[in-house]
DNA sequence: AGACGTTTTTTGTATAGATAAAATGATTGT
DNA sequence: ACAATCATTTTATCTATACAAAAAACGTCT
């Protein structure tokens, strides 16, 4: 495309009109064979811009009464959650990880219910440690389901961090993340170099599998220096 | 559609190939020409399966260099981030707010760089406080930029919180979110009915207009309680 | 070997025409 | 007044065909 494909330029109008005012929300816009007559295209290409548009939460449609914007209410809200690796690295530190434990043990009661197992079901028990330039950045408590991920049994992650592993080796198709804040305590605060009661930022994750559930994880930050931002915007 | 169409189960077809194995990551699945005979489709059909599967991560695609199955790599979260009448509501709970201050006053430092503005410059000042059930839920204390909404001078937000206000009056285009944890001090504990050093958990959030930077807002949750939790994963 | 066009393949988009599905509004029957 | 039925409008998708753009592959010249 030289400058810019028709459907685009399409969107970016329709949009402005959204965004000047010129339509308000509520309104009805006119219908897929009159703006291509007035933008003088194929309707098809009109239909792409207006189907992207409602995609986006900017537009809402129905066969028969027609195309309207969409009022404004809450977004959500994106934000990237990449492996701790990747995202030291791309701040220009130097990463770095420790295995803390590894052991194969008998789920307690709140891992249990996460991975949606019996308590006491054995499962492989991680701990570790990521550093960002020597200084602790990431403390990782993770439970993976032997049952779905048998695989995971045989690796010993001396070398890559489990949360690589399980990427690159077993995708999920679901997962359900909480995000909290807590106190630093115990051997949590002495892992991330805190003293008890500074603020930790606490994000859990669990993964499922067309096989069952995969793994549940507690990543723990120091709260006041770790920071998640958002990637962007959607809905 | 009375089953589903076309391009909707060529999709599941070809996201069952990815999930299963059959294609792994990196492996260059067949061109579109080549799908379509086998589909018995036309060619249009199974690029809008390719091209959806392409936009949410699961296949890359390039001319010439044909469609291959993406690495797996992190992928974006979303969470919902709604209007706190709205989440509190859906929990059941009574929703109550409370304006706690009202005033318009210079910028300090640290808002002034979110807004991209001069230190001093005067903006609409908020703080509020919303209920749960009479409990204390959230602190929100905001800045709005008098220069792109003017019209905010003139509201009182006794009734309808600010928030609200600007979701319904004054859509933005574009927002940055940030998350941390930190320690509850001074009048920030005693609104939320929490005693210094209790856990906080904070999100930050700034957006713009077309016209311009519209407003920074930080909102305080009790830490242990409150949790953020996605509504869906993308990408 | 290496630099530089040229060819060719593959995806990306546009078009016109057709049919399907959904939902509204009107009509009909009770 | 109400319910069921039907026609009509509008979006949703599919097809076949055409051309454009990107990028890899190839070949030529130095």
């Amino acid at each position: 495309m030289r400058e810019l494909a028709p459907y685009l330029r399409i969107k970016e109008d329709l949009l402005d009109r959204v965004r000047s005012g010129t339509w308000k929300p509520g309104d009805l816009i006119p219908g897929e064979q009159r703006l291509a007559e007035q933008f003088g295209c194929a309707r098809a290409t009109v239909h792409r811009a207006l189907r992207e548009l409602a995609e986006e939460g900017v537009l809402e449609r129905r066969r028969k009464a027609g195309t309207r914007v969409a009022r404004p209410t809450s977004r959500s809200v994106a934000f990237d959650i990449p492996l701790v690796e990747d995202e030291i690295r791309a701040t220009g530190a130097r990463y770095h990880y420790e295995l803390l434990e590894r052991e194969i043990a008998p789920l307690p009661p709140a891992e249990a219910a996460s991975l949606e197992r019996a308590t006491g079901t054995p499962a492989l028990h991680l701990r570790c440690l990521h550093f960002a330039d020597r200084r602790p950045y990431q403390l990782e408590d993770r439970w993976i389901d032997i049952d779905t991920v048998p695989e995971a049994v045989d690796v010993d992650f001396a070398a890559e961090g489990a949360n690589g592993w399980l990427v690159h080796n077993v995708p999920w198709t679901d997962a359900e993340h909480s995000i909290h804040a807590d106190l630093a305590a115990g051997e949590i605060a002495r892992s991330l170099n805190l003293t008890d009661g500074d603020p930790v930022l606490v994000v859990e994750r669990r993964t499922w599998n067309d096989k069952g559930p995969v793994t549940t994880v507690r990543f723990h930050h120091p709260g006041r220096s770790h920071r998640l931002r958002t990637a962007f915007v959607a809905r």
